[in-house]
DNA sequence: TAACGTTATGTAATAATATAACATTTATAA
DNA sequence: TTATAAATGTTATATTATTACATAACGTTA
């Protein structure tokens, strides 16, 4: 049973509407979409993004400088995050493949670090774009 | 048998900086090296950094918008790239493990994507920040 | 070697992304 | 209910990256 968060006002307004985008989105584009919300502030969307990040309701896809929502069983694995990116279309989606979280999960090396996180991103192009 | 690559003057410039230091170096940080030998412009180290990322010289940590000289037996896997960050001192080291490589290139799931590139960042503590 | 296309450079301006600092308010818990 | 933490509001500013335009150097090949 994970954690209920409840969300603030800010929280929320900004998480609903990264949710029903359904993709990636930039926070300065956020900022334009929930300024009619009484948003107006790049801080204001940072600080929410930082805490809806912390808490794993969304993952920064680093490359692309946006942030997603989790799609991935109500956020389990915010410290486990894997992304397919079509560089052609910019379409994103969170990878969910169990196999490939424990390889990554357990993954060690000589180097004497102890991992407690990571983020993969795949790059390609999605079949749409492949087929063009 | 790579194909060598003959950089041009500020791309030496820039190559040879971030490979003394030995780590990660953001963009302005660099320009602010550079500038006594008459690199004045952001867009100057920015054009340099494309292009040496492209050849696969160096590679960026995007979670840190830092740029880190290849590591990797001279740079042919500019495709297939893993760093491990210490978040503590921030320490950034590639890593090199075929196993690792192989599995990530090998990759694949149902989505009908396919994937020519990733790039993979483990966080954690090394080795001296542990110990503290 | 002249002509051509490509790559690199120089420069100024500006866009896009993100944080610092400070004051105030709201929620949570002891 | 008080005090502690979390969230908000606001202004200013720092940091990261690109657009646009002009010029120069390089590499090919005719």
């Amino acid at each position: 049973m994970q954690k209920e968060h409840n969300l603030s006002k800010n929280q929320k307004i900004i998480f609903d509407l990264i949710d029903k985008s359904g993709g990636p989105m930039k926070a300065y584009s956020i900022l334009f979409n929930v300024q009619k919300k009484g948003i107006k502030a790049p801080l204001q969307v940072y600080r929410a993004l930082d805490k809806l990040v912390e808490i794993g309701k969304i993952h920064k896809i680093e490359s692309r400088n946006a942030f997603i929502a989790c799609q991935n069983s109500s956020c389990q694995v915010s410290k486990a995050t894997a992304f397919s990116i079509c560089e052609s279309c910019e379409n994103v989606s969170e990878i969910s493949n169990s196999k490939l979280s424990k390889y990554l999960s357990n993954f060690s090396d000589n180097s004497g670090m102890k991992y407690n996180k990571y983020n993969l991103e795949f790059f390609g192009l999605c079949k749409k774009c492949k087929s063009k």
